[in-house]
DNA sequence: CTGTTAGCGCGTTCAG
DNA sequence: CTGAACGCGCTAACAG
């Protein structure tokens, strides 16, 4: 008699002890059976399953963990869960892990390396078999690496070491949405970018310069603004740079920083795109919503998510191969909010 | 010596007997030293703080939950991630975890019955101390609280027991949005709801139907639609409702349903609020910033998840307390979208 | 094919 | 105040 006298909830939830009891043959068996791996008789295993139906066993996760050195939960870490982009980057990550049996435990630092570091502290004591990270510093992808677990860095590259890695090609991005502003005819492009050391922004700075660049076009570098992430001035100051530079386009480097261009430009009362050119970086939902819709340069987000969970994944099969970098393409969307300077 | 010669990864990671082996003390008073509790002398204490410093040592979790019991990891299902309201519904979540010391696991159902469950299987092998579930069918949370995990229903309602929840009040939603059309002069106004049998929905819908009756108008069913979640061809249907029926005005239930409600709107060529006024549920980025923007019933998302998450905490530390729900309060947001009917 | 044995790393008695 | 001893539930040897 193992089941409780109420029927409420039972003294303890069954163990493969409790089932090997209940069948008659020994725990490593038992353990056998329900793992699949491993020798076990037709008569044993199927004695074994009822049991394990009928009691409702569920194995406990720790213990194999404890034994195994290494659980079935990644660690994930993005900088603002809040943010449509990292909520779609985390879809994609969750949908691969769970159609592999893994999961997912995330937490949102807010760009700050401390709370990463502690993240990492928390997944190394898991024993998480890897960690995907949107970096905002080197330490805890060194840090995890250090300690021997798989990490890999997600649509940015912070880490002075090599490691598993998979972004946007930004540089190309930039190009491109500058290319396509300066084919208009636009001489006066303003670029808004994060004020961080984020690979992702330098290269879209980078494709800024390049295009500028290749067309023989010099820059004035009063067009080139840099904005804290979560700076409350952000879009006076786009105001600001707009009455006092007269740009004839403006690039804003990410969803963020397009919304409050947008806004920035209906405050000063232009016109789009009569009296301004806007492109965005990152396609959103209201990008399109608008009228007029916005140009912009749309990344796949989702598969982001989707290639870092593979790749974390290939690590944990075959360990010893060479760091890989994948590189995905973004694409410009010309709509409404692009046009030939006045 | 126990570092290792090469100083690349360790032969193992230091434990709780390394530390005490560096010490001088035994296992125990390194225990307790490091979690707190009990007994142990200030010098032993420095000695096992210093070592644990020195060997970088980080506590195993999986060792600790299969002693305790209880793991500081809560199980999260929301219905899909890549949707704003649950993206920050858990960002809400994470937030006051995090704060208190613990993290989330989260899954992404696709409103799958059968994935709730798989998840809730997972929740409880890995021992988590509670969940917290969108749920999309009452047997998830009737499994969890079977097996004694305390679950906390966010969004909906619908377990058949009662046990925590946290919901927005739907009905005074759905009764402010249909109020304020109907004050506005509407006399046909169309639903758009999720063909489901979440409660959040049926709410919203007997405010509609509350609001008609409060003002002696009788509905005609014709107008009120239930549309499958990711139904294809929702936005047609839409259509064909604004053109057989002419409503005057549309309340679509949820911010998917407004957006399809608000293409139809330009698809059938209708001015808004001219040829006819929409109001949604649930304010999302898009909706401030077409023109006319949206008028909208917001609801208090971050919060909720905030709530969910204190409440799931609360009961954690005062288990025996009776089930709480929490009655969260939306607000409507006039815009230009409503308007009297032409 | 199966059972016995021996830990995984930690927290918690209980003597000292 | 401290240490010795045990067990949480599972799996990986190794005999049989």
């Amino acid at each position: 008699m193992s089941t409780a006298p109420g029927g409420h909830p039972p003294p303890h939830a069954p163990t493969l002890a409790d089932l090997a009891r209940e069948a008659g043959t020994s725990r490593s068996t038992a353990s056998r059976a329900l793992s699949g791996r491993g020798y076990v008789s037709p008569e044993a295993r199927d004695r074994l399953f009822a049991a394990a139906e009928r009691l409702g066993y569920v194995p406990n996760a720790s213990a194999r963990t404890l034994k195994q050195r290494r659980s079935r939960v990644v660690g994930v870490i993005v900088s603002d869960l809040g943010n449509q982009f990292y909520a779609r980057l985390a879809a994609g990550i969750e949908q691969i892990l769970r159609e592999r049996g893994y999961h997912m435990v995330i937490v949102g630092d807010n760009s700050d390396g401390v709370e990463e570091l502690t993240a990492a502290r928390t997944f190394l004591a898991m024993h998480a078999p890897g960690v995907i990270i949107t970096p905002g510093a080197p330490d805890a992808t060194a840090f995890l690496l250090r300690r021997g677990l798989p990490v890999v860095e997600v649509d940015r590259r912070m880490s002075e070491q090599s490691c598993d890695a998979v972004v946007i090609d930004n540089v190309r991005g930039g190009r491109v949405a500058v290319d396509h502003l300066l084919s208009l005819g636009h001489r006066r492009i303003a670029h808004l970018g994060v004020d961080t050391d984020w690979t992702s922004d330098a290269g879209r700075l980078e494709g800024y310069r390049q295009a500028h660049r290749a067309a023989g076009i010099p820059i004035d570098e009063r067009l080139v603004l840099r904005i804290a992430s979560h700076d409350p001035s952000a879009e006076a100051r786009i105001v600001e740079l707009l009455s006092r530079e007269s740009p004839t386009a403006v690039f804003a480097a990410n969803n963020i920083l397009a919304q409050q261009a947008w806004r920035a430009i209906r405050t000063r009362g232009l016109a789009l795109p009569g009296g301004v050119s806007l492109v965005g970086f990152d396609d959103v939902q209201w990008m399109e919503m608008v009228s007029p819709a916005i140009t912009v340069v749309d990344q796949p987000t989702f598969e982001l998510g989707r290639r870092a969970a593979a790749l974390l994944l290939r690590r944990l099969e075959e360990p010893g191969s060479a760091p890989t970098v994948e590189l995905l393409q973004p694409s410009l969307l010309v709509r409404g909010s692009t046009a030939p300077p006045a």
